[in-house]
DNA sequence: AAGGTGGATGAAACCGCGTTCATCAAGCAT
DNA sequence: ATGCTTGATGAACGCGGTTTCATCCACCTT
C-alpha cells in the first residue's frame, strides 16, 4: 500500500480512501491511484483491512461433515444467503464429535466471524443453550432449543413424522411399521413422536424397529419385518439409506414393492428418485433452511428487530413416486 | 491481551510468548498467564496474530459448489491433509462460471491464504498457466497442465477410458458404443480418447454419442442407441448418472440390463450401488485426490522440495458391480 | 571477586490497513 | 479584502497481536 501511495505521489490514506470510500476522494486523484494500483498489482489485504475496521464481514458455518448431499445443500444454500448480503462465508465440519462442534466454533470465532452458524447434532441442551447465551449473533441450524426459539431454524420433525404416517393411512394402510435412526437424535425422536400420536389418534399401534439410518440396517429391519410380522402392508423409514437396503431385502425374498408392500422414506436424498421402485418420501427443504440460517445471522449481526419475514420453522412435504399403493 | 496482562502482572509480549511460545517463558509465570487467560475467558484474535506474524496457517480451497458429492468428497480429504499438517480449510465455490473461479481464487489470496488448491472446469489453459505463475503456491486439483505438471493432482482420464473399454473387451463385447459429456470438457476428450485409442488396437470403432453428463441426457442416448444400433451390447457411459437414465429408458424398452445390453459408467457416486442392477462403474479415488492436494500445497508452503511421496496422477478403478455381463 | 553466560522479561517497533483530526486551499458571502 | 464554509488531503494513532532488542538478574568460571 505504502508503494502504490508512493507511486501515486499521495498518502497511504488517500489510497485507502481511494479503494474503499471513493466518494471522499477526488475524482482525478483517484484515476491515478488506480492506475497505480493495477500497475503494481496490488491487492489489499483482507485480513489487515477487518482488523483495522474492526469488521471482518465474515459468517463461520460448522457442519458435521462436507461429505455428504445433506450439508451440501444447507451449505450452499446459506453460501448464497450469505454473499448475497455482501458477506463471506467460511465452513468448517466438525466430524460429528461434539468436541468437534466445539472446537470449531471456537476457531470460526478466533477467526472473527461476526456470526456463526452451527449444526449441531452431537452437543447437549445445555451445553448449546451456555454457548448460544454467550454468542449472541449465533444460529443454531437443524435444533429447536425453547430458551432461543427465535434464534433456531429447524425443520418440523413431528409434523414430518406425522405427515409421513398420515399418508400412509391415507392411502390406506392400517398396519403400518416404522424403522427408526438411532434414538438419541432428536431428529428420530421427534419423527417417531409425529408418527406416533398421528396413528394413535387413528386408533393404531405402528410397529417400531430402531435401527441406524444406514443402508443395512434398513436391509436387516427389513428382513425382521418380513419374518416377525407378515401383516404388515405399509412402512415408514426415517431415512431413505435405510429404505433402499429395505428394496434390496425385498428384491431378495421377492416381495414386490409396492404391490405388495409400501414404503415411504424420508429427506429425498438424490438416490431417492433412481431406486426400483422410485422412493416416495419426505423432502426437506435443505437449500431454504441453510439460506433462512443466513438471512437470519445477517440480521443479527446488522441488529435488524423485525426478523418476521424470515422463517425459523420448515416443513417436510410428501415427494409421490411410486413405493406407495393404494391399499384396500 | 492488555486485560490478561495486567491481571497477570506481566506485559503483554509475555502474554503472547506463553500463549504460542511457551519454552520463552519462565513456568511460574506461564501459569500465572493461564490462570488470567481463563478467568478473564481471553481468547486471541486468530486474525491479528495472523497479521503480526505474516502466517495465516490457512489453505484457500476453490471448488464448483458445495452441493454436490463429488466436491464434497475433494473436500473432505483436502480438509484431513490440512489439518493434519496444523493448516485450515477455507471453501469457496466458483458458481461453475470462470468469473466465479477468479474471484474466489482472488478472494482466498486476500484473505491471506497460504496456498490455494483450485478446481477449475471453466478457464482455459492459458489463463491458468497466468495465475499459476504468479501463485507459486497454488495447486490445480482437477486438471494437467503441462508448464506445471508438478503441482497438478489429476486423475488420468485417459487411462480411466482405456479402462472402461478393456473391461466390456474382456467381457467379450465387440459392438461397443460410448456415451460422453460435453465435449469441451477435458474430461470427456481424455476418456473418449483413451477409449477409442483401446478399441482401434484391437480393430473396433465404437460408435460415440455426444451427451451432457445429465440422465435426461443418458435416457435419450439410450433411446437412440436403441433405435439406430440395435447390434450395440455394450455401452460405456462416461458418468454415472447417464447410466441411470439409460437403465430407465432399457426398462422402459424392456431391454434387459444386462441379460441383453451391459454398460460401465463412470465416477461411482452412491446412487450407483442402488441402483437396479448395480452399475458397474469407474471409481474416482476422490478423497485422495482431495487429500494429495492438501499435502502438495503444505509442501509448496514450507518448502519442502522432494514431493516424489506425493502422487500426481492418479488411476480409477473398475467396481464390478451387475450392469456387465460376459458376452460370448 | 571480576567477568562471562544464558534465561526471563519489558519497551517499543511493527504487521497492513482504517479512521480521526488537523491542515490547507478554494469558493463563497459580506 | 476579510472571514467562513467546504472538500480534499496527510500525519498520526489504533486494531490485537508478534518480534526484536535491550535490560536485568541469577549462576557459573577461573
Amino acid at each position: 500500500m505504502v508503494d502504490v501511495a508512493r507511486r501515486a505521489g499521495v498518502s497511504k490514506a488517500t489510497v485507502s480512501r481511494a479503494l474503499s470510500q471513493p466518494a471522499l476522494v477526488d475524482e482525478s486523484t483517484r484515476a491515478i491511484v488506480q492506475v497505480a494500483v493495477t500497475e503494481l498489482g496490488y491487492r489489499p489485504n483482507e485480513i489487515a483491512r477487518g482488523l483495522a475496521s474492526r469488521s471482518s464481514k465474515t459468517f463461520g458455518v460448522v457442519i458435521n461433515r462436507f461429505d455428504s448431499i445433506y450439508y451440501g445443500a444447507l451449505l450452499d444454500g446459506a453460501e448464497k444467503a450469505i454473499t448475497a448480503e455482501g458477506y463471506k462465508m467460511l465452513a468448517e465440519s466438525s466430524g460429528e464429535r461434539a468436541k468437534g462442534e466445539r472446537e470449531a466454533w471456537a476457531s470460526l470465532l478466533e477467526r472473527q466471524c461476526e456470526a456463526v452458524i452451527v449444526h449441531s447434532d452431537n452437543m447437549n441442551d445445555d451445553e448449546l443453550t451456555e454457548l448460544m447465551e454467550s454468542h449472541p449473533t449465533s444460529v443454531l441450524m437443524n435444533r429447536l432449543i425453547p430458551t432461543f426459539e427465535d434464534r433456531c431454524i429447524s425443520l418440523d420433525n413431528r409434523r414430518g413424522g406425522g405427515l409421513a404416517a398420515q399418508y400412509l393411512y391415507d392411502k390406506g394402510h392400517r398396519n403400518i411399521a416404522m424403522v427408526t435412526g438411532p434414538v438419541n437424535y432428536h431428529e428420530v425422536i421427534d419423527r417417531t413422536a409425529g408418527a406416533r400420536e398421528f396413528l394413535q389418534k387413528h386408533g393404531l399401534e405402528p410397529v417400531v424397529i430402531v435401527s441406524d439410518f444406514l443402508v443395512q440396517g434398513g436391509y436387516a429391519a427389513m428382513l425382521e419385518l418380513l419374518d416377525n410380522h407378515p401383516d404388515i402392508t405399509g412402512v415408514f423409514f426415517q431415512n431413505d439409506e435405510m429404505a433402499a437396503g429395505a428394496i434390496e431385502a425385498c428384491r431378495e425374498r421377492s416381495v414386490d414393492v409396492p404391490l405388495d408392500l409400501s414404503m415411504i422414506g424420508f429427506d429425498d436424498i438424490p438416490i431417492a428418485q433412481h431406486l426400483n421402485p422410485k422412493l416416495t418420501t419426505m423432502r426437506q427443504p435443505l437449500r431454504a433452511i441453510g439460506a433462512a440460517a443466513g438471512r437470519l445471522a445477517h440480521a443479527l449481526v446488522t441488529g435488524i428487530t423485525d426478523t418476521s419475514d424470515i422463517p425459523r420453522v420448515f416443513e417436510a412435504e410428501v415427494v409421490e413416486r411410486a413405493s406407495v399403493r393404494e391399499w384396500n
